[in-house]
DNA sequence: CTGTATCCATGATGATACTG
DNA sequence: CAGTATCATCATGGATACAG
C-alpha cells in the first residue's frame, strides 16, 4: 500500500488493489450498472431506461471507467444506425460471487446512525 | 434495491446492502483503519501514528461510523488516565476473507486510464 | 441514438485551533 | 492523550444544452 500525492497536496493510501476496487465500485451508479449488465448486455439508451434518474454524463463516465478497468467490454455494432453494446467481462463474472458475499455482510451491518456524517 | 430522495433532489439507488458496505469502505482511510486493527487493537493515538497523514477529525468520524455499523468495537479502558481501545468486531472477522478475495480482483484490474475522471 | 461540454450545487476531507 | 468545532478547498455528480 503506497502513498501518492494528490493534486491538492492530500496524501492518501492508494495504489492498493483493494482500495482501487472499492473506489471504482463506490462511484455513483457503478454497482447498478454492473448489476444490470449481469442480467443482459445493454446499449447506452437501454441502461438509461433501466436507471431512470442517471444522467447521460455520469453513465458515459462510468462506462468508460469500467471499460478501462476491464470490468465491462464495449462491443461496437456496425449495423446502421451505428450503435454499441456493453457486456460484462470475464473478470466481472469472477467478480459477481464476491459481490454476493459482500452483500451478505451488508445485511449484517447495523444501522445505528444512518447518516453519520460530519457529526450530524 | 430501493430509491430514496436525497436532500438535493438527487435520486440514487440505495438501501442496498451491497451499496451500503461499499460506501462505508470507500470513505477515506476506512480500509486502512480496518487493516491496522486487524493486526492488533489500537488506541486513537496509536492509529494516528500508524496513519501519519490522517487528520484527527477524519479518524474520529471514521471510527464512529465503523462502530455504528458494527465493524469496530470501542472498549473504554477505565485505567487512569481515561483511554479507549478499538477492536475489530466478530462481523469484521468474517469480513476480512472477503476483502482478501476483493484484493485478488483488484490485482487483475487493468489500468488503462489511471485517473479517468471528468473526461480527463 | 450515443454520447460530450459547460456550469453549478453539494459533500467529503484536510488544516487549524480548541476542550476535558 | 482523545477527541470536537470551524473553515476552506476540491472532486463528484446533476441539469442542460449541444454534436455526430
Amino acid at each position: 500500500m503506497g502513498l501518492i500525492l494528490r493534486k491538492n497536496k492530500i496524501e492518501r493510501p492508494t495504489n492498493c488493489p483493494l482500495t482501487d476496487v472499492v473506489d471504482l465500485l463506490s462511484k455513483a451508479w457503478a454497482l447498478a450498472i454492473i448489476w444490470n449488465l449481469s442480467i443482459l448486455p445493454r446499449r447506452f439508451g437501454e441502461l438509461r431506461h433501466d436507471l431512470p434518474t442517471i444522467s447521460a454524463r455520469v453513465l458515459s463516465i462510468r462506462l468508460h471507467e469500467l471499460e478501462a478497468r476491464g470490468l465491462v467490454v464495449r462491443q461496437p455494432m456496425q449495423s446502421p444506425p451505428p450503435s454499441s453494446q456493453y457486456v460484462l467481462s470475464a473478470l466481472s463474472q469472477d467478480f459477481l460471487p464476491i459481490l454476493n458475499d459482500l452483500t451478505k455482510i451488508g445485511h449484517r451491518l447495523t444501522n445505528m446512525t444512518p447518516e453519520y456524517n460530519e457529526f450530524s
